[in-house]
DNA sequence: CAGTTATTTGACCAAATGGTCAGGATGTTT
DNA sequence: AAACATCCTGACCATTTGGTCAAATAACTG
């Protein structure tokens, strides 16, 4: 605890500039890399810029020298998220098919949970303590992602494709049930007693969910062209 | 942030004795109460000692007379949530009825989450964090938990009464499902523009999880009775 | 090469951290 | 009233916190 990380002054690989920005680029890479780590398990409050610094492998300074402060960090770190986010399932229209936008979407959205697991559950914890830093993000945004994704799912209950379920209710669903996998990886691998989630788990859940949510709510499985 | 409590020494209607140990209970019932408020939002190492104290009106030194110190506190109120998740859904069979037991697993899970949010949200955080404190637990008691429910409803698929689904699987399914809405209160408060979710909500997000999950996998509506 | 800019980092700071403790206050019991 | 136990809390402590800064170093540019 008292040992600092000493690191070695002339370390050739890594200090100083190389061109363009590209020791900016890495450093700062590294740095978000192990912010989001740090912050996913221990909160905004309870990270340490301390503990950052370590985990990156660089002096505390070093890190305050490229992020600015604890706040300005987080904050990249959570945008970087919400883009991620918001690059899912963007493009849906009503003419598709329910069976089809749905698995895509409780797939890329296991795939996002298992690509960035730290960033699956740094947006976790943020929301946990109520969203301090997102409020905008969740009544602005967010919601909109929401609610015009509810809508394409009405006209396909009204289409008769579907059981008339509430849609954003859906949507909380499967945000969820996928969001379970990353969030609370412990308790999964506390009680199924594995040491990891292998990819091939992540395909029999992706399976599981599938098969339960669209028979749950009455889709009909992909093939049938209505019209 | 400043700003001690300042409490007024002569409170009479808080200090000393008063026959049993009922100014100790009422007090351990206080702080507890304000802990897990304090350490749902903040986690482990983000929630304070000072801020615990300050939710709970009294000055630190009386929160660690009472508690011993910030790790004892903590790792009493998750036994204290644990106590309450052991108690759900504690004597099902084989022979009880699918619907009504998963029906019930749903409901009582809803009303758990929503009669103990911030118990339900510094459970949450502490798996979030890795379950540094909860690993035993999670291995050990729940792992029994869920291990004997998914046999019983492995005995239900073979009868016929169910789809063969995974049953871990299928706990994990309602648990991420109803947890979402204590957990995530803010980001479900957010997309919906409410500021409170309702008993009526309460009511109806339960119906459509035990609709959608009990047809998703394929239980018989209660009724019938087999053999 | 000199000049300029970017990077690195130890020393330092005020505030907050978890925790201890002595001594006073408030009761109950005899 | 004396004795005893519980309760209360301000003062205090070593450590950690987020953040600043100046001086050194490294790299790029003319």
């Amino acid at each position: 605890m008292s040992e600092l990380p000493t690191i070695e002054k002339g370390n050739r690989s890594r200090g100083g500039a190389d061109g363009n920005g590209a020791t900016r680029e890495r450093n700062e890479r590294e740095i978000l890399a192990a912010a989001e780590r740090v912050f996913a398990q221990y909160g905004y409050r309870g990270a340490s810029v301390q503990a950052i610094a370590e985990a990156a492998g660089l002096p505390k300074s070093n890190v305050l020298y490229y992020m600015g402060n604890k706040r300005g960090l987080y904050v990249r770190l959570l945008e970087r998220m919400m883009a991620r986010w918001n690059a899912l399932l963007d493009d849906i229209s009503v003419e598709d098919d329910p069976a089809e936008v749905l698995e895509a979407f409780i797939r890329s959205k296991m795939q996002l949970s298992r690509r960035h697991p730290e960033g699956s559950r740094l947006f976790a914890a943020e929301i946990l303590g109520g969203a301090p830093f997102l409020q905008g993000y969740l009544r602005g945004e967010l919601r909109e992602w929401v609610h015009a994704r509810a809508k394409i799912f009405e006209q396909w209950a009204e289409r008769g494709l579907m059981d008339p379920v509430d849609p954003v209710w859906l949507i909380f669903l499967i945000w969820s049930a996928t969001q379970h996998y990353a969030d609370f990886e412990a308790q999964v691998l506390g009680i199924t007693g594995k040491d990891e989630i292998s990819d091939a788990d992540v395909e029999r859940i992706t399976r599981f969910l599938t098969q339960v949510i669209l028979k749950g709510c009455g889709v009909r499985p992909p093939s049938a062209m209505p019209g």
